[in-house]
Formats: structure tokens, sequence, C-alpha cells
RNA sequence: UGGGGCGUGGCCAAGUGGAAAGGCACCAGUUUUUGGUACUGGUAUUCGCAGGUUCGAAUCCUGCCGCCCCAG
């Protein structure tokens, strides 16, 4: 008997193929779409109604039985709580990190399971082996920097077809040839679920703004901002300074609500060459990181960024690099890679 | 109220007689399943104000206003 896969269909052309493809090669598919967050915010209609429609017609195209979860009350405590209060606290955290580890692997898995499925899928692009993570084979769209907590038994119950494919457009031909609504659907950008909501007006929604300093590298203040809380390090737009040469945030402090900025594109505090990292995941065997091939191991603080070698110390959490990084950020994640394969991570404190 | 300097879009800043560079900011777009970065494009009929000289001035002259520095 074939078995039974529940796909997390977005509404996308990612998952949309995915989907496809595990009906072609002969599993039991149903596709559920996630309703995670509906509501619309200032400027930004929220697109879950069209999502969700655009996941059912597939699915009919299909021929594939599908159903709706609805993961809001969980998606805003363990997603958007968590997001608000790492904000509150000066960090910047992944949303959609916490989102896959909570939601897509962690309640959608849970769920689909308990409903009769087998396994998961989903359309990241990573793949997938006897619950360890690699890179997905088009290196210019793997995001297995999302998904390094989920958890290894998580990633033994699930496929993402996709990893194995070189470029996007060999999965939009797929979509197109099977005449799919989403074959020429755009990316989705944004926080996942949410949408291409500017951070800013996302957080205003829960926290009051405050009028505060902005002070350069000489300590001179250079105007006003808004709110500390809304700028992240390495940023240069938004500040409404100019003069000259732009301005980048190279940090923040939450209590006297200030935020610093500098013109010198090699100030000490853009740049670091160690890093220290809390809650610390590790997918599958932590013995990895006491073998000799550690002198192969990179690691990368933002998704898509080059990967830097580095050593890493699993009981003091401390990373040192090779080479030093841009705006290295508190709450972002570091995730480790060796020979392609994703290994886990840690979030910068 | 002796001497000197300055006043160009929100900010910085070229241009000193031929019909307003550039940068920052801002806005739009591209890239991107977080934040951010980067890239592309857009933005002054107008040069503190008022007169004058000139075919023609932001650029020369006069007056006024404002600011800065030195001196007293």
């Amino acid at each position: 008997m074939a078995k039974k896969v529940y796909v997390g269909l977005s509404g996308g052309v990612d998952s949309s193929v995915t989907a496809a493809l595990l009906k072609e090669q002969g599993y039991d598919v149903t596709g559920v779409y996630m309703k995670n967050w509906s509501q619309d915010l200032p400027g930004f209609e929220c697109p879950w109604k069209e999502d969700y429609q655009d996941a059912k017609r597939v699915a009919v195209q299909l021929g594939i039985s599908f159903k709706m979860y609805d993961f809001e009350k969980e998606y805003r405590k363990e997603v958007v709580d968590y997001m608000i209060a790492e904000y509150k606290a000066g960090n910047t955290p992944n949303p959609d990190i916490m989102c896959n580890q909570e939601v897509k692997f962690k309640l959608f898995l849970n769920t689909a399971l308990s409903d009769g499925a087998d396994m998961i899928a989903t359309g990241h692009y990573a793949k997938l082996s006897n619950g360890k993570m690699y890179m997905a084979d088009n290196l210019d769209k793997d995001q297995t920097y999302f998904l390094y907590r989920v958890t290894e038994d998580a990633l033994k119950k699930s496929l993402m077809p996709l990893g194995e494919f070189k470029t996007k457009d060999e999965v939009r031909a797929i979509a197109k040839k099977l005449g799919l609504v989403t074959a020429d659907k755009k990316d989705s950008q944004g926080i996942c679920f949410v949408g291409k909501v500017g951070i800013r007006e996302f957080l205003e929604q829960y926290v009051e703004a405050k009028t505060g300093k902005i002070i350069d590298q000489n300590g001179l203040t250079m105007g006003q901002h808004d709110g500390a809380i809304f700028y992240t390090i390495g940023q240069r737009h938004g500040l409404d300074v100019g003069g000259g040469l732009p301005y980048y945030v190279s940090g923040k402090n939450m209590k006297k609500n200030e935020i610093h900025v500098t013109t010198n594109l090699d100030d000490k505090n853009l740049w670091r060459r160690q890093l220290k990292l809390t809650s610390i995941h590790i997918i599958n065997d932590k013995k990895i990181f006491n073998t000799l091939t550690l002198n192969k191991l990179s690691v990368r603080t933002r998704y898509r960024a080059p990967l830097i070698s580095c050593n890493f110390d699993l009981k003091t959490g401390v990373v040192d690099l090779k080479d030093e990084i841009r705006a290295v950020t508190a709450g972002q994640s570091a995730v480790f890679y060796l020979d392609g394969q994703c290994l886990g991570g840690g979030i910068i404190v």
C-alpha cells in the first residue's frame, strides 16, 4: 500500500510541484493548507485567502485530497509572540526559523501523523536522507539555513523533493507542463505566512513608538528615531539622516532607546571575528564536532551568505571565524555546514 | 556695525558669464521565505531676498536679510 504523505501546500509554485512530484512517484498524497495568519495590516492585505484558493485549486488539478489546518493560535504564540519578545529585548529574531521548528515540523507533522499520515512533505530546497539534511543542489535557493532547528526525528518523517533540482526554472517548467495555476506565481517574500510587510509596520501593531537619539561614531547627535526596536545592526535606510556618506547602524542601547550609527565601513562594531551562540541545536550526533574534520567546518550567519570557515566549541558556544563577518546581529542564527551537510547551529548573543 | 568668510533641493556639496555635477536621505523597482545588505531608476525651470549690468548670470555690481570667524 502506498505511503500516505501530507504535503504542506502554501499556494505557491514550490509546494505545488512538490505535491505533483510525490503523486507521480506513487505516494498517496494529501494537500494541506496551514492557516497560520489572516490578519490584515496597515497598507497590506493578508494574502491568505488567495493562497488558500490557489492551494485548493492545485489540489483539485492534481486530483489529491485537500484539507486545511488552522494553526493561527499556535503560530501567534510560538512565532509572533517570540518575535515581538525578541525585538523588545533588543534582538533581531528570525521568525521563519521558529516557524519551521515549532509549526511546520512539529505541529503540522504531529497533526498529520495523528490524522493518518506516514510522512509530511514541504517545498523547501534542502535534501534529506535518514534524518540528515544537506544543502540543496540549487545553491542559490538552498533553504537549510531556515531548517537547522528541525529535529532529526522530524526530518526522518519529512520529504523535500525540490532539493534535487538545480534551478528554479526546472520547477516552474513542471508546474507549467501540468498547467498548475501557480506556475507563474511570483515567489513569496517577507515573513512566511504574514507576507511582505515592513517589519516596522508589523511591530507598530504591538509596541509604541518612542522617540530617541541617533548618535554617530563621534558621539554627536545626528537626529531622532521613533524607537530603537525598529532598527537592526548594519541597517542603512530608514534613519532619515543625510549628509555626505551613508550611515549604518552599528549598535543600539535599548535602555536609553538610542541607536548608534557610523559612516566608517570598517567600524569595528560592524565586523566580528568571533560569535557566541545560545540555544544550540545540533541535528544529528554531536560527536561530529569532536572529530578532526573540524578544519572543514563552516558557518553562515545569514540566509544565502557565503560560507565562512570556522571552529566551534560546543561546550562554550564560541565560534571562531576565519574571516570577519559584517553586521553580525544578536537574535539571528549561525548555522554550521560540513561538506554540504547542515549540522545545526545556534542563536547569536 | 573694524576686518574676513559664507548663504545652491531635507542634508553634504561642485559650478565664478552661456541655458544647475555628484553624494546622503527619501520614493519606486530588482535580488531575498527573517531583519538587514546590495543593485537599478526617479526627484531643484532653479541657486538667501530685491534691484542693476549683459544677447545671456547661481556666477559681475548695489542694497537688504541671515549665519560664521577674527579683532575689540
